[in-house]
DNA sequence: GAGTAGATCCTCT
DNA sequence: GAGGATCTACTCA
């Protein structure tokens, strides 16, 4: 399906977190790679499902309304740094803030493709091989990578967790939209269309289509 | 295969 | 003190 081309990998730079449009952001994120390097060990995936919250006119978003917590904080400082929460007492979440300074625009990974270090993930989630749940929903993705709550703030520039260009293009037609998943507490903000997944992907979370 | 309950804890009110 | 940008296992059919 997707051709790893490790060689002409690039980090995206800070300029590309720094753009105003968040669902534009959202959809070009879609066949990058999302790799970390925490305690020497590299795991990577292509990003096949990504979610977009346009801060605080989104009902969705932790920051909707302006609101401005402990919690959410780091989404109103600068493009380009992680945030990560729990949900439900067991999930890490793990975001792209983009946008700049008091925009709290973020970005939440939904699916990937394992690519690098999959015999670690499979350690990292109790798993014996490779199936399409390892890597599939916010959840279960940040687990594989080793994300967790206590990497919020990190910068997506350096080197432990960082987004990358391997040169991989996605048609425009290779593309599908659809509302977010879970947040039905939106009122009507639930049905923007601000999902993007690469259509027929095993690792997009989800019903199968 | 579809539907539902339970896990589990941090964050905000 | 309540509830959440979820996942899994279990039931029932």
């Amino acid at each position: 399906m997707f051709t790893t081309n490790e060689i002409d990998m690039e980090k995206l730079k800070f300029s590309f977190y720094q753009r105003q449009d968040v669902v534009e952001i959202a959809k070009e994120l879609l066949g990058k790679v999302l790799v970390t390097n925490l305690k020497g060990i590299v795991t990577s995936g292509r990003i096949v499902e990504s979610e977009a919250y346009a801060g605080v006119i989104d009902k969705a978003s932790h920051a909707s309304g302006g609101r401005r917590t402990n919690r959410n904080q780091i989404m109103y400082g600068n493009g380009g740094f992680a945030y990560v929460y729990l949900c439900y007492g067991i999930h890490h979440l793990f975001n792209v803030v983009t946008n700049s300074k008091e925009i709290p625009h973020a970005i939440l990974i939904r699916g990937l493709e394992p690519l690098e270090g999959i015999e670690k993930m499979l350690l990292r989630t109790n798993k014996k091989k490779l199936d399409n749940t390892l890597t599939r929903g916010p959840g279960n993705l940040s687990k594989a990578l080793g994300i967790s709550t206590k990497h919020t703030g990190t910068s997506l520039l350096g080197e432990k967790i960082f987004l990358a260009d391997d040169g991989v293009r996605l048609s425009r037609n290779a593309i599908a939209t659809s509302p977010r998943i879970g947040v039905d507490y939106a009122g009507k903000d639930a049905l923007l269309p601000y999902r993007f997944y690469v259509k027929g992907n095993q690792f997009v979370s989800g019903k199968p289509r």
